[in-house]
DNA sequence: GACACAATGTGAAATAATTCACAAATATGA
DNA sequence: TCATATTTGTGAATTATTTCACATTGTGTC
């Protein structure tokens, strides 16, 4: 089933889940692949085509049922169960992700935050236990956490990736502007952030 | 110059400037595509494609010149000329990106901050005098700011972006996870680092 | 139940991005 | 100077993604 899918699919799938969360709350009973397509600004051909990834899910005539693909979008995505995950660096940025409850809606729970300083690990941050990154191993172990989220100063990136994949960790999301190498089967996604604002200024008013 | 460039191109062009930054600190004074792309784990025709946009930048024989391409590619991105933003909703996230100094290595420069709550306006945050978001026209006139952050609750997003681009705004950097309604002239990128952690966790492992 | 309308699912076509592959230019070294 | 090696720049081929277009199925009304 999850074959060969587009990663635009997979994003687009989130976007529609939060419409229709947010249909089903206005008490939305159906809805067109056409409807949809128009709140996203995308075609409605999309729509269809992502949806027809994961099978038949629709009916001609009448759409889409709200309820039955918000909840087949969530297994799909694996929302219906929940995900561990820690953050590794909790100065500015690793805080406001901690504090951040969007990653709960879709079954990230933040289990451990970690930081290499004493003024920090020992001590409560936005609500989370920070513990010292030396012992990463044993609380990834007990805690089945294979999701990283990487905020450490970028000259401190690079051994740490080699830290959590040597903790087992399987997927880092990382937030440093830094080229993680590490084993092909520790899978990296980058969010870049200043990248971000600089392809948005590139293209502006273009 | 920049008609029909790929937004992916674009983004490639600042991981080379950033390896470009960091060659020349090394001393390097030539690279060759090959070796370019070895770096960032990418094809070596891809890098010669996306600089083969802006003109002939190499030589047959010995590759590009590093000091003379990190600089194009500063001229092209715009980076040697710096760009006013300005920070809108300083709660955890604003804050934190607030002290990124990641921006200014850019050319970007955080002219002004705002916020809504008579808590934070009228003080100082991470450096920056914060600002009522009442005054945004004002200040965003008098400074010169085309570029805004976006990071107030989601609740509050479209009718804030609505102010902004009131206030004559052009482009936004969305961290919101709403689909901002906006006429066709303001240009808006969005950050949805739920959306990220999901597509990691889907694909990991696969 | 028949007719008009709505909307899906999906091959085929169009568009976009990446990779190939090679002629042309430059560099190196005997 | 010449032969060999390196490396670019770029059309052509390939691969990925989006959009089209329409047969098919379901809905609603008289
Ligand atoms: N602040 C932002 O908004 C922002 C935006 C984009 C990217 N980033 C990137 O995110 C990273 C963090 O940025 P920040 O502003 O939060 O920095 P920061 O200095 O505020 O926080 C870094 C934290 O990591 C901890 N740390 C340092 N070395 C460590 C190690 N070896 N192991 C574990 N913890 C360690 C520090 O004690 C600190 O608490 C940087 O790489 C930065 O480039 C930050
Ligand atoms: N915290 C994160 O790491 C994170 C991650 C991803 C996305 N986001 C998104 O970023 C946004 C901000 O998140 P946060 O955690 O910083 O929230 P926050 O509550 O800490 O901060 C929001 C700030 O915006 C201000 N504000 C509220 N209404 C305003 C208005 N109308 N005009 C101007 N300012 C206003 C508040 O006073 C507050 O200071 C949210 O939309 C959230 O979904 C946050």
């Amino acid at each position: 089933m999850r074959k060969g899918i587009p990663e635009k699919t997979v994003q687009r799938l989130l976007l529609y889940y939060r419409y229709l969360f947010f249909l089903l709350q206005q008490g939305a009973k159906n809805i067109s692949s056409k409807s949809l397509a128009d709140l996203l600004e995308i075609k409605d051909s999309q729509v269809r085509k992502d949806l027809s990834y994961f099978g038949q899910l629709g009916k001609r005539g009448s759409g889409y049922d709200v309820l039955a693909l918000r909840d087949k979008i969530a297994n799909i995505l694996g929302i219906d169960k929940e995900t561990n995950v820690c953050i590794v660096g909790m100065g500015n940025l690793g805080s406001a992700l901690a504090a951040y409850k969007g990653f709960l809606a879709l079954g990230f729970r933040i289990i451990a935050v970690f930081d290499n300083s004493k003024q920090k690990f020992g001590h409560k941050i936005k609500g989370y236990q920070c513990y010292d990154i030396n012992q990463i191993s044993k609380i990834i172990e007990e805690n089945d956490i294979k999701i990283a989220i990487l905020t450490v100063p970028a000259e401190a990136a690079q051994e740490t990736a080699i830290k959590l994949e040597k903790a087992g960790i399987k997927a880092i999301l990382n937030f440093t502007p830094v080229k993680l190498s590490l084993s092909k089967r520790t899978k990296i996604s980058n969010v870049d952030l200043a990248l971000e604002l600089k392809t948005l200024s590139f293209f502006m008013g273009k």
